[in-house]
DNA sequence: CTGTTAGCGCGTTCAC
DNA sequence: GTGAACGCGCTAACAG
């Protein structure tokens, strides 16, 4: 614990100073010390100074909370992702509180772990901070939360994915759309017979989409695959990738390319395949999916599809500004996907 | 934006409904509302029951920014990272989310982005909403933020690292001894003309003294080395540690074993010399640093350090909440780290 | 077991 | 350009 360092202010009080202690010492009253420090109203220079050295002098340091309460706004914008963990949420995380540092906003970031359970939870826990907006990731919720969201009058952001029911607004893709796209490019480049590597979809519901795209694009070319191994596991990750690789070698040795739900267990895959003397992407041709930087940098270079993590946090944040602004906004905000044909495929 | 789904009150009030309202719908006072919320008190079980049931109807929520400015208890705890992208602080963030899931607290994360002023700034912003206790990355802080967080009067844990001037308390390791131990155990395995591949030592303080550690181990060994490539750039990417690798060989092609800062850079260095046709541990051996993921799951797997990540935070946040506890402490905790010899090397 | 009173430290609002 | 009064929504402290 600190050794007390408090201020003693002239009166006597002991503690945090308040800015009752600034303007004491400066000879103001706290109104003007308040209007300083925001520095949106005219104050005389030399008042000015007198309040700033006093702060300086106290260590002075804002209460939010206090002014929150008066002012009734929080300044916290609410994120949800579900794991901090993995590079793409991470950088979409960065994306908004990169958008919302020139404001005076600040990120409370929380992270669901994939279930929409603890999301609930999490949904409560942050609109008892009076966020002024939320950002979540993807369009599926329990009854409850969306029920909390709703009654918290805020604006709601998803994002991740394009909800069919979205609760406000939509900053996002198609999951299923950006997979189609990477099955079309696959089949020109000659595959046919279409491997899929996934997690547990009843969490991932990002993946489950991938999935479905990735049926409906077979079923476009005449391609229809049951070559489908899912590991149980939320998300799967690279170490996963290695063990579905041989699961699916196994049941059905005829796969010529396999599809993961993500780059990190298509690393894995490959890695994998390495060391069982597998040639990629000769023997087997491996993709993933999310542009990790390990999708770059391996060797082989693995086929992906970008869809651009930073940008989707940096157009919701954008987006989030305007409708506190009260600005008009787009009901959906479509982010960009490209695939990237590498190496591995 | 929502639509309008604010609750309209007996009394006519309208907007986010409050205790009083809970309260007037459940014929009881605020405070018995407030003592209910909170379950630590004895209330009758049907006047529960009525609370409720009315806050369920009215979707009531908590404000705990008012509830905050009364108890003077935030339910906050701040947390400073360099980098969310980095799965070792995302993992060490991860651990003090679930060690403190138990109690309370919330955390409030930032990222530093490897600087001691942005660091600064954000110590203040976070100050402002008065948490109980901060959890920070590293030893090395502006004389102002030192000032304000001795001002501040709350816990203050660094983590990552041993300061040799702390200002609390400490939760982490000696870099420099665990870049000493994998330099030993590097030296047993034959090595002799060891090279070095590092970001902006300014900016990484814990990448600066796994050099200084690199280098006593050498000097212990009679092995001085001057083969090191220092990128400028902070944190080092995989990316760059290809571009390093490149480097290292061709200003000091004697070399026999590389270490780089971290396992990212590693990994990069491994698949730049898959390449250029240069086998790795035959051509040139090359070891990494943290044990990320991928150092396990890459073949050849990467020789590296385990330093317990998610550990750092767990223990931070125990000791967070023993000091918020007043129970004794220790002034500093250490965590272990411990070599992991793998096909890289 | 429950209520009343009195703030917490600010910002809003109005006054001068 | 500055100040006084008041209240934001809640909880501490005390009463009963």
């Amino acid at each position: 614990m600190q050794t007390d360092q408090d201020q003693r202010t002239g009166d006597g009080s002991i503690g945090t100073p308040t800015m009752a202690d600034v303007g004491r010492m400066a000879g103001v009253s706290a109104m003007t010390v308040s209007r300083a420090l925001r520095g949106n109203s005219y104050i005389a220079k030399d008042t000015l100074e007198r309040i700033m050295a006093a702060v300086d002098q106290l260590g002075y340091v804002l209460d939010q909370s206090a002014g929150s309460l008066s002012s009734r706004r929080s300044g916290f914008i609410a994120t949800l992702v579900p794991s901090i963990d993995n590079s793409n949420f991470a950088d979409t995380a960065r994306g908004i509180t990169d958008a919302i540092a020139q404001t005076s906003m600040q990120l409370l970031l929380g992270y669901t772990n994939y279930s929409i359970a603890r999301e609930e939870e999490l949904i409560e826990s942050m609109l008892r901070r009076r966020p002024e907006g939320i950002i979540l990731t993807g369009g599926k919720h329990t009854p409850k939360a969306r029920a909390m969201l709703a009654n918290a009058g805020i604006p709601v952001i998803e994002t991740w994915d394009i909800p069919e029911n979205p609760i406000d607004t939509v900053v996002g893709f198609s999951n299923a759309d950006a997979m189609e796209a990477l099955v079309d490019k696959l089949v020109m480049q000659g595959y046919s017979r279409f491997g899929f590597i996934t997690g547990s979809e009843a969490s991932d519901t990002r993946g489950h989409q991938r999935h479905t795209g990735f049926d409906q694009a077979l079923a476009r070319h005449g391609l229809a695959s049951k070559r489908v191994i899912a590991i149980d596991a939320v998300p799967i990750s690279m170490s996963h990738g290695g063990l579905a690789i041989r699961q699916l070698l196994q049941r059905f040795p005829d796969t010529d390319v396999a599809i993961c739900v993500s780059d990190l267990p298509a690393f894995g895959a490959i890695m994998e395949c390495r060391r069982m003397g597998i040639a990629v992407p000769q023997d087997i041709a491996i993709a993933g999916f999310g542009d990790y930087e390990i999708a770059s940098v391996s060797e082989p270079g693995i086929t992906t599809v970008n869809v651009d993590s930073y940008g989707i946090g940096a157009k919701a944040a954008e987006q989030m500004i305007a409708m506190l602004e009260n600005r008009s906004v787009a009901t959906t905000v479509g982010t960009s996907f490209h695939v990237l044909l590498r190496g591995s495929t």
